[in-house]
DNA sequence: GTCGGTTGGATTGGATACATTCGCACCGGA
DNA sequence: TCCGGTGCGAATGTATCCAATCCAACCGAC
């Protein structure tokens, strides 16, 4: 069912093999953020599994993997539900974020990677097209922001702001900006200032500049 | 084995009931951040299971939840390692350091929780009486910045900061702090200075005095 | 002597089976 | 009518079972 042992890849590619919970995983996420999941909806096993095709043990596995993501509870003995986005969380992540994504930017300012630098650019151009789609124009700002925090390559902050922007945290933004589209344009202006600064090693500039494109936007629509 | 429907609970206790997962989980991270099970142990689960009491089921789930988190990595049908995350040496620990705790320190100022800053004076308190010693004095440092995190009231960043002082990445910062045993009592002194801030709600002075109060500690004994 | 193939035990991954708990409907009594 | 108790169906939580995979040692051929 998983790797059948290829000889003579052509790139001696990493072919990172996927288990059944690995799909299951995604699946349920995938279901999750596009809203087919909603907020609040109980989670049975039984049927998910059947609907899955596969049994209920990596579908628990699964769910466990989403819990501690935050995307689903579990409610000891009554199941697992789907999160409500709690507004406290999504101020809790955002503050977080606010400690942490300056530092990183200064982080990134004194390593000057251009590789992480042209990720980070990418990300902005990306940007860029997905103004207006909401969805798309989420995936793309957590893409720079994840970019910005790789970029500092401190292998903590790295991680630390993947699990802060998980959809979770994500989405409810994503909400609010998808109210006011043109506000997507100016961030990726923003964006592209951090990233100048960056490239320019003007430490103290990445990190102000940072910390003022974030602590600009809380998670609720700004006015 | 979970919750009897107890009448009449003197405080209206929120109980939250612990599934065996949750044990599990608990016993595994605590073996884990003590060293116990050391980096790249291999977790194999029938042994670990028997070891704990428990069946295999939850012991998966737990290391899934591990997994989530980081500490545990999976390697599709060769099972479980406790993580490697070294990250090459405690410098980024630092570093990160360096990041999160201003930030966690503007927050507590902000939030001004008369309780924990208790905690956070006892824990200076104690650094002064175990001044000398040099694991009591890592422990009672560390005890110190955990609060401080925890006074932000920000669980992600409360979640971090234990994450960044787990005992493998602080015993090096303890060792190069016992080599000059006076440097612990100076600690102290800023350590209290940061608490006074925080108490008095200057916002500005706790981050100032939090980012050069960490920044003058690298890892290695300073010059 | 070294390389490639094979064989066996050990271990994981997933499916299934069983025990407990929960939720809800029904019911008897005040 | 309303309250508390009871019982049943459903769903969860855990244990056990089976197939697939991996690892190491052994063996044979070059």
């Amino acid at each position: 069912m998983y790797a059948k042992t290829m000889s003579a890849q052509p790139a001696i590619a990493p072919l990172h093999i996927q288990s059944v919970v690995d799909h299951v995983y995604s699946a349920l996420r995938e279901r999750i953020l596009s809203g087919d999941l909603p907020r609040g909806a109980k989670l049975r096993q039984a049927s998910l599994a059947d609907e899955l095709g596969v049994s209920r043990t990596p579908l628990r596995e699964a769910l466990r993997r989403l819990s501690t993501e935050g995307l689903v509870e579990f409610s000891p003995n009554r199941g697992a539900t789907v999160s409500e986005l709690d507004f406290g969380d999504m101020r809790h992540a955002w503050s977080a974020r606010v400690a942490l994504e300056p530092g990183a930017a200064r982080l990134a300012a004194q390593r000057r990677d251009p590789e992480s630098i042209a990720v980070m650019r990418d990300a902005v151009k990306l940007q860029r097209q997905a103004a207006g789609d909401g969805m798309d124009s989420f995936a793309a700002n957590r893409s720079f922001h994840l970019a910005l925090a790789a970029a500092s390559g401190n292998p903590h902050l790295t991680r630390f702001a993947e699990m802060l922007w998980v959809p979770r945290i994500g989405v409810p933004i994503y909400q609010a900006q998808a109210a006011e589209p043109r506000g997507a344009a100016g961030w990726a202006d923003e964006h592209e200032g951090i990233v100048d600064a960056i490239a320019s090693g003007d430490a103290d500039a990445a990190e102000r500049l940072t910390r003022e494109h974030v602590s600009a936007h809380p998670p609720v629509a700004p006015s």
